[in-house]
DNA sequence: AGAAAATCAAGAGCACTGCTCTCGTTTTAG
DNA sequence: CTAAAACGAGAGCAGTGCTCTTGATTTTCT
């Protein structure tokens, strides 16, 4: 009797417990960053004998990869929102906010943050479930980079009329013929990009692993500068 | 008879033995990063009981910290010795010549710059002896941030009245007051430089830490071409 | 020179980790 | 209803950082 709704109880009390394991996992991530994570601790907070836990993720590393693949949907999903909610041919606070999204993010997740953009642990591969979350923030940034350059095509302009650095042939070639970002946005504008996308993090994590304490003390207001002036460099 | 030199044999054999742990530290850290570690492996290979290292090494954290000490004194010396090759006023070629310097000891040495420029473990706090090393390399681009703001004023150049974003006040006091940096540099160059500082190690995390994998693969040319075309938002 | 004090290496031991294997139970599938 | 698959619990292994005790060696003080 009682027959089980669908798919049986056991699949269905196994998605939960595999998503129950996964969340303990990651309070303790966020309290004690990933080193003191600790399949035996979670185990015992959810009551249940350590090699159960096996059943669910046959080793810790392959927990951690769960683990890095929701930091990066979660912060991918808020940059997407806020991005969304920002006027299109606005492309400066646009910028701006994906910034300040992948930073409020850092600030309120330290440790998952360290997990995705802190040294990966020695030997690590990262797995093919993580590529396609990890490329939704560079994504975003790659459509405002293309409907910057629309814009400038419907406005005749060329860009990057103004003194920039020449890009060097194989650079260039190379650009050109990504396969992900195709012909839609200009070498030229890409490389700008891709460097503006390493320096966000670059920020984010000098603040975060604390390489600028004694340095600047007000670090929204410089961040906000720094991509601020980025942006006007992107834009045009 | 054999009277010990100086200082005592007993004082001697203790330096050797602690720079010898250290070392074989050094040498398991670049084999397996931080993370493989381990005290007792290295009393193992030195064939010493592992309690025996606690009279040199008080902690884990601590020889750690001794290697991290070393790594930023590593990095720094090198980056002093490159530009110290450099003419003093090609600008251009001294803030190439730290990119690349930094760049060539991380692709050297990945798990030293991982343990110094990835993410922190968890609650560890830079002790006092790290800090005057971690100062060599920006203390070495701030010269040249100097250097530059010197020749202009000798140039009777104002520098930055090309298009560039205005510091917000706040910003401008803050970067003006500096203890360490004190009024050699205006604040609007400051603030380009430290966005500079950690652009550049932005662009050196994501291509060791795997995060430019499938975007760009001529890393040296697109690293170079960033740093120039930075060099030039830098000079003027 | 001899005694007291400091320093040292080694070993045992504790609490913890990731992970494996086995065993009896429960659920599913045929 | 039975065979097969999935499961939870426990014991166990090899490894870790770190502490404590013991006996030997070296330094320092008298």
């Amino acid at each position: 009797m009682n027959k089980p709704s669908a798919g049986g109880v056991r699949a269905r009390v196994r998605a939960e417990l595999t998503e129950e394991i996964k969340n303990t996992a990651r309070s303790h991530l966020a309290s004690g960053g990933s080193a003191a994570l600790s399949l035996r601790a979670v185990a015992r907070e959810l009551g249940m004998a350590s090699s159960a836990i096996y059943r669910y993720y046959p080793s810790r590393e392959i927990l951690l990869t769960a683990l890095i693949v929701d930091a990066y949907n979660t912060v991918g999903a808020r940059v997407e929102e806020a991005d969304a909610h920002c006027e299109r041919d606005n492309f400066e606070e646009r910028w701006l906010t994906i910034g300040r999204t992948v930073r409020a993010w850092a600030h309120e997740s330290p440790h998952e943050y360290a997990l995705i953009f802190g040294s990966p642990v020695p030997g690590y591969a990262a797995p093919d479930d993580t590529i396609t979350p990890a490329t939704r923030v560079p994504g975003a940034m790659l459509q405002l980079l293309a409907d910057v350059e629309a814009a400038r095509e419907g406005n005749g302009s060329t860009g990057h009329d103004s003194p920039t650095t020449p890009l060097p042939d194989g650079l260039r070639d190379e650009l050109e013929s990504n396969e992900y970002i195709g012909g839609t946005i200009p070498p030229q504008l890409l490389a700008v990009g891709l460097a503006a996308w390493a320096e966000m993090f670059g920020l984010i994590s000098f603040e975060l692993f604390g390489h600028f304490h004694n340095v600047i003390s007000d670090l929204d207001e410089f961040f906000d500068h720094t991509m601020r002036s980025t942006a006007t460099r992107l834009i045009l």
